[in-house]
DNA sequence: CAGGCTACCTGCCCGC
DNA sequence: TGCGGGCAGGTAGCCT
């Protein structure tokens, strides 16, 4: 799914458009869509009629909606939040109520301005849940690292931990609780911009390897985020259910047997972790003594 | 305990 | 045409 691109420009489209509005009526249609939240799909409805929704906040590639008792926009302290993470194929979108419904619909909320919130997911590996007192920051996302695009990201303390850790450089990238929001295209595209093959021992690192890594994983992410996100099919979409174009600048991902637009040499893919690592043989070499 | 594998789900594409 | 296998943007949980 939608890394952290994707799931800002989601966040985004969110705050335009439901933050201030009251949830008229909500719908479970599928239970697992909700399997996070304690109490079960009936309560989750219970509890999120009549609520006005915050402004959507974000980390990583989770996004919570912080739930106001009232419209004047003021979030009490310790108050709940709507969680949303969006796994590999969810979506949030905003339609008109009477617009026809999604194969995939998982969750429908009818809001105070005759629109409807939905959450759609076709694999259900992402979901829903009202986070109790999660408005600030939610438990269930506390145990995740910071992401390169908060102001508060602390290079240093990743510097640190990189060295201590005994793993592959990618495998390190996609680890949520080092650092958030990196999924499999971004760390790609990143260790492809810093030159840096993804079975490098962390413990190796250089700390100007690092920054050029962290510099290289901001940038793709700002980057795509101008492009509205990655979108190879339509199970990638804002809330108007509008692609992203950053599938274009993609430099590896799912590049194999396609020239390296640094240096012409087919990007090769290799299996990794039960997916595909892409990468340039020769900008990115395979370290002599690498781990996955 | 840190690291790494697998299950969780649906759909699509490819080869036989 | 059908079936099996592999693959897809993620992560929690269990094993070693």
């Amino acid at each position: 799914m939608p890394e952290l691109p994707e799931v800002e420009v989601v966040r985004r489209g969110l705050d335009r458009h439901t933050t201030g509005r009251r949830v008229v009526d909500v719908d479970v249609l599928n239970v697992r869509a909700v399997r996070r939240h304690r109490g079960g799909g009936a309560d989750f409805a219970a509890r999120m009629r009549g609520v006005v929704l915050g402004e959507p906040r974000r980390r990583g590639k989770y996004l919570w909606v912080p739930l106001l008792a009232d419209t004047d926009n003021h979030a009490e302290p310790g108050a709940d939040a709507l969680l949303a993470h969006l796994g590999m194929s969810g979506q949030l979108l905003v339609q008109p109520h009477d617009s026809p419904v999604e194969r995939h619909l998982r969750v429908r909320m009818l809001l105070d301005d005759g629109l409807d919130l939905r959450f759609v997911d076709q694999r259900t590996f992402g979901g829903l849940s009202i986070s109790e007192g999660g408005a600030e920051l939610p438990a269930e996302v506390a145990h995740i690292a910071r992401d390169p695009l908060d102001p508060a990201f602390d290079a240093d303390d990743l510097y640190a931990r990189l060295r201590r850790r005994r793993t592959g450089v990618k495998r390190a990238l996609l680890d949520q609780t080092l650092v958030s929001g990196v999924g499999n295209i971004y760390a790609d595209e990143a260790l492809w911009r810093a030159r840096l093959h993804y079975a490098r021992p962390t413990d190796t690192l250089r700390r100007a390897e690092v920054t050029r890594l962290l510099s290289a994983v901001h940038a793709v992410m700002v980057e795509a985020l101008g492009e509205g996100g990655t979108s190879f099919d339509a199970l990638y979409v804002d809330v108007n259910g509008a692609s992203g174009y950053f599938d274009r600048s993609l430099a590896v991902y799912g590049q194999a047997g396609e020239p390296c637009p640094r240096c012409g040499t087919p990007v090769r893919r290799d299996p990794f972790m039960n997916r595909s690592s892409f990468t340039c043989p020769r900008c990115q070499p395979r370290p002599r003594r690498g781990r996955w």
